[in-house]
DNA sequence: CTCATACATCAACTTATTTTGATTTTATTA
DNA sequence: TAATAAAATCAAAATAAGTTGATGTATGAG
């Protein structure tokens, strides 16, 4: 016998990956982390440490758990990791209220800006 | 001798209030909730109940975030308890591409919806 | 080659959130 | 008035998330 979801299995699958990115969202510390990233563009973890008190450990946790949510990038370049602001899905998620906070390209300059 | 935060107080709070929203949007069966609001409209716990597979207790637990959060708005009636989206702040949250899974009023008939 | 730096990861711990079942309150109905 | 129904709340238990300090692993500088 099968068995009816009482909600469609695509809506469940696109609930489980917005409740991801709000559950990285849902936390001070990162989106401090988010409008540093916004206001200074892409930083090593060692430029955000001092700018955000954090110790390089939890930095790194909070980093790991933004870039799981696909909120940011990072690249690699010898020893320093760069991480990046991932436009794409913040704008994709976020309100145009929300640009001047967490949107770099919608900083300041648009009217529909806070 | 006066401390200088590292960021000023007024985005703190901003940050605070984003975290609570961000919460209590970061939870599969809250967005469920959310939706089936979107949906149906107003409804109450019984309407509620059986479309998602929840306990009463749960609901009430799971909608109080909601409205504390300020995502719905709650009308008692008699002995009912009627729930609605708050869309003055889902919109002022959420993009538009959201808009037909969490934005009654943008629902399927723009173009600029998913 | 050695040392310092940048960063990730780990395990133990602390704190916060969710679930569960029972109870309470208020309102409606028989 | 007694019985039922809707929904909130509570305390205990179960899960999950965040913090801490230590350790590991590259890389680059001297």
């Amino acid at each position: 016998m099968i068995e009816i979801p009482l909600i469609d299995l695509n809506k469940q699958e696109l609930f489980k990956d917005y409740k991801n990115k709000f559950k990285a969202l849902a936390d001070e510390k990162r989106l401090e982390i988010l409008h540093l990233l916004t206001t200074d563009g892409e930083s090593c973890v060692c430029d955000l440490q001092p700018k955000i008190d954090m110790t390089q450990s939890k930095l790194s946790y909070h980093l790991k758990i933004l870039l799981d949510a696909d909120l940011i990038t990072r690249t690699t370049k010898g020893t320093w990791s760069y991480y990046k602001i991932k436009e794409e899905t913040i704008n994709h998620i976020l309100s145009e209220e929300l640009c001047c906070i967490f949107r770099p390209s919608r900083k300041k300059d648009s009217d529909t800006c806070c």
